[in-house]
DNA sequence: ACTGCATATTCGAATAAGCGTATATATTGG
DNA sequence: CCAATATATACGCTTATTCGAATATGCAGT
């Protein structure tokens, strides 16, 4: 049960749910939102990762963060329970990422 | 949201998960069911106390702790989909629990 | 091959968590 | 008041986490 301690910290949870509403996010897209140094971002990332959260796609020079698509039932509806129920965690990083200039390959424009 | 860096610790966790499942229990019960020393129970206990997941009551010389009645809804389905998903996070507890001597007060024998 | 950008990793330092032992507090029953 | 039991807290120590700075890797374009 490594699902809470991945999730016990704030930029990683934040993330996380950041990435969960968005579908994916690269590094430097999660650094705009987080205003986090590119190391810190991407430390948080390698252990979500390795805790199962995670999986990466890399695309030319940028590597996508999505959720893990085996991800269990239980744990997307634990995702789902709290961003539904804790917007304020990603209203502004979500301001930043959606005001972020020269943001790479946006799907909708 | 602290909710998951309480739930972060393995014994908090299932003590927590215990408690859902029994709907309280004192500390020298807590103590049994997971072979652990007495501060060690005390001290987890008091953290998810301040993190607002349990709270207490005295009852003679036990203090029995017991799931907030004030935590949000959605943190409830977080532990209950936790629960139901991790069984065995809780079932050697569990047995500990039940073949627990001299155990304090219990509802129904 | 070289440069620039994106990302990952390493390193040492700082901070936080967790633990066991010892001690303090509370309650109960003499 | 005293002894016994249950629980809480304080202390020092060990181990984990986290961080920033520096460095390494990988890909793109020239």
């Amino acid at each position: 049960m490594t699902l809470f301690k991945a999730l016990g910290d704030e930029l990683r949870l934040a993330a996380t749910l950041l990435i969960h509403r968005q579908g994916e996010l690269c590094v430097c897209e999660l650094m705009a939102a987080f205003e986090a140094p590119q190391p810190k971002v991407s430390r948080h990332l390698a252990s979500l990762r390795e805790a199962g959260l995670l999986e990466t796609e890399r695309r030319g020079q940028w590597v996508y963060y999505y959720l893990s698509p085996h991800l269990p039932d239980w744990m997307e509806r634990v995702l789902e329970e709290t961003a539904v129920n804790n917007p304020a965690l990603i209203k502004q990083p979500l301001a930043r990422l959606k005001a972020m200039a020269d943001r790479p390959a946006v799907q909708c424009p």
